[in-house]
Order: C-alpha cells, then sequence, then structure tokens
DNA sequence: GGATGAGGTGAACATAAGTTCACCTCTGAC
DNA sequence: GTCAGAGGTGAACTTATGTTCACCTCATCC
C-alpha cells in the first residue's frame, strides 16, 4: 500500500497498485509495455507520461536506460530487510530438511529482522497442535521457526522426534543427561530410552487470530 | 535457499546465491551481464551457458526473449503467498497509521497466509511491553499485528489509545458499554472516563527468541 | 474563449539485453 | 592419448524496452 497523502489521478492508482501487486507476488517489476497491456493503454509513450509523472511525485523510482526497473517508493521502503521462505510442515519425520522441501504443507515468508536467524536451508516451521507447551506461551494452531543443526542449551525449546513424530519440548539436562520437558502439568517429563534426536531448536513463533 | 539433491558446480552455485539475494531483498532480477559483472565473468555468453544448464538441471527458469526474467525453482515455490509490509511502532499516537509511516521503527514483511490478512493500509505492528496480556499468552517483547478500522468484538484483543499511549487489551461490553481487561490479574479492568479509541484489532503476532 | 491538466495516439530512435555460434584451455576419467 | 565437461573469449545478431517528440480530445477553471 502507498501513502495517500499525495493526490493522485485514478490512473495513476492504477499503476500503483499493479506495481505493488507485481512486487508483492516475487514477480519482476514490469515493463512499460507490460502496464500498457495490463491497463488497456495500447501506447508506451502513455504510459511513460505517467511514469514521469509519478516519479516526480516522489511514489517511484527509476534508474534511467534500465530495463525493469521500477519500483515503488514509501517511507518504509528503507526500512524493508531481507525475506526468507521457509518450508511448513505438520510434522517432521527424520532427516534433514533441505530433503523434505517437497513434502512442505505451506511456506512462511517473513523479514530476517522479524525472526531474529540469518537465512539457512536448515531452517523449517512447524505448526503446533496441543497445549503441551501452554508455559511457556506457545499454544495450539502456532507456527513455530525452528533451526535445524543448532546445538540445544538448558531451556531451550527444542523439535524432537519422539515415536515417529516431531514434538515441541523444553530441552533441559540433569547430571549431564538430557530430558524434555513440557511445559504444562498435565504432561510428564520425557526422559529418553534411546538416543534423543533434535531436530532444531525453535527461534521465532507466528500466531495468527481466527 | 535452493535444494542440495542436485548437483551443481562452483560457478552454479555462485549463480544461484546471487539470484537468490537479489529475490530476497526486493530487487528485480539480474540480467545476464549484471550476473557476469558481478561474478567477474565480462563475457555474457559464458553467463548465457550456466543459465541454460541451470535451467537444463530444473534450478531455474526463465522466459525466453524477455528480459530480467531469470526466476529461481524450488520445491516451495509454488507454496509461497503474496507478501506484505507491515510499518512496526512501539507505540501509536492518534491518526490513521498511514499518516505515520513516516515514524514507523522498523518494518515487519510478512505473508499474507502466515497473517490471516488481506493486504490493507490500514495495518500497522507494535511491539510490546510488559506483561499485562500474560494471560492471553502474549509477552513482553512480542510483535502484534493491528488492523486498523475493524470493529471490535467482545473478547477481541485490541490496541487503545491511552493517555496518549498505546496499549494491548481485551475489548469487553458490559450492558453495552465497553471496557478492557488486562489479561493479568496484576492490573485492573480499565473503564474509559472519557471516549474509548480503539486503534485496531489484533489479528497476529510474531515473536522471536534472543 | 483561453489556459491548463489528464489522458491518449503514432512513430521513430537508441540502448539494454537475450541468443547464437565458432573457438579456446584445462582437468579428470578411462 | 582421447574424450567429455567445466569454464571461458569474442563477435554478431535479434528482440525487448526505454526515450522522445509532435499531435490530439476532453474537461475544468478563470
Amino acid at each position: 500500500m502507498f501513502t495517500s497523502s499525495t493526490p493522485t489521478t485514478r490512473r495513476q492508482r492504477e499503476i500503483l497498485q499493479l506495481l505493488e501487486h507485481r512486487q508483492s507476488t516475487g514477480e519482476p517489476p514490469p515493463s512499460y509495455r507490460e502496464i500498457g497491456e495490463h491497463l488497456g493503454i495500447p501506447n508506451v509513450s502513455a504510459v511513460a507520461k505517467h511514469i514521469a509523472v509519478l516519479r516526480r511525485k516522489g511514489l517511484l523510482e527509476t534508474t534511467e536506460g534500465k530495463t525493469r526497473s521500477i519500483q515503488i517508493q514509501s517511507p518504509i521502503q528503507p526500512l524493508r530487510r531481507r525475506i526468507v521462505h521457509i518450508p511448513l510442515f505438520g510434522s517432521i519425520p527424520a532427516g534433514p530438511p533441505t530433503e523434505r522441501e517437497q513434502d512442505a504443507e505451506g511456506c512462511v515468508s517473513v523479514d530476517v529482522e522479524s525472526v531474529g536467524i540469518r537465512p539457512t536451508s536448515r531452517t523449517f516451521a512447524l505448526r503446533i497442535t496441543g497445549d503441551s507447551m501452554i508455559g511457556k506461551h506457545i499454544i495450539d494452531g502456532d507456527v513455530v521457526v525452528i533451526e535445524h543443526g543448532k546445538e540445544p542449551r538448558q531451556g531451550d525449546v527444542v523439535a524432537a522426534l519422539i515415536d515417529g513424530q516431531s514434538t515441541l519440548k523444553t530441552f533441559l539436562l540433569q547430571r549431564g543427561r538430557p530430558f524434555l520437558r513440557a511445559e504444562n502439568p498435565k504432561y510428564p517429563d520425557l526422559i529418553p530410552g534411546a538416543e534423543l534426536v533434535i531436530q532444531g531448536v525453535m527461534v521465532a513463533l507466528i500466531r495468527k487470530r481466527n
């Protein structure tokens, strides 16, 4: 969305909306001729005139002579950060997440500042079911972002593989031996019989109301 | 990040990394000549040969004859959704958020599926301080996404303007009269003396560990 | 009625950028 | 030693795309 404080004509808003939409869906910026085709203006110089006016109004920028270089301007544009695309699963079977991208049920796209991580192919997201972590304010339906390969530390929330299923628990050590704690008194601690398989450490959470 | 299952040469990985980086920062895709400049290959046909091989490996796609049409392919590419850029504030003074974009302290970029909203210029994000909403699993440091102009309903979490500050509370009605409830017994309910100013309804939350 | 701005037509031109082909060196495998 | 692949040079060509200019209609304002 663009600031509504600068007055614009109907055609200008149409152009800005097209650019906004193209950008938000990750497509390359359109050429002048593509803008014309979209809006029913079969004439590249009419489009060029509109672009020039929007540039003068400070609502977009172009690089002279460079193809597909139209960029919308907004006050928050300089505050934007890199965006990562994280595969979202209901559960994670064994194996590195990279080999499981094919089985993702969705994708979480978010900027690196908001999730506090650097992008790596070992990051995945997990949708939580149940209330076993409610003591740490993680509730049913939340999506948690997990960093695979990160060494868990005492107190970290981790995704662990138990009985072929991913589960979220707090990672604790007692006399050097790890165990998992549900953050809900309804559920007992889990002391692993076999070796504990930690799939990753929780780094962020995304919740939507519904 | 791209699937590591398809073997690639060093140069191919360099090209893919450049494309990945350009895409994640919201820049238009590079031309072949720009790729060459970046990697120190002053020769467009060498780049074109690499692109052709990557296309054959299914790792990227181009539209024949269309400028800047290189797009990375990945299994989660079809799962991606539109991304919105939401201004982030520490607090919101009075007035529609659009007029306040200049004062944003940051920007939350996230896909529409993850926050469950359609993009509008009335969406803003607020960083929470304090523990007044801990009963609803909203904790200090969380970032909440607020939809301005949405009519609050009984039980909604809202951003309200109190004493010139934004605060997050549960919106309740008693005999038709609204009041605000902190979700922490440490804090009393707020029955507004003057008219209650609701800045918006909470629609999503983003939390990062630190 | 004239001036101005919005919105457009048409055409031509310059440059950016994709495509193609012949040719080269180096390295590793057989 | 040969072959194939990786990685590249050089040049030329075609097409996409941005730029520019003259010109037009229509609506609104003074």
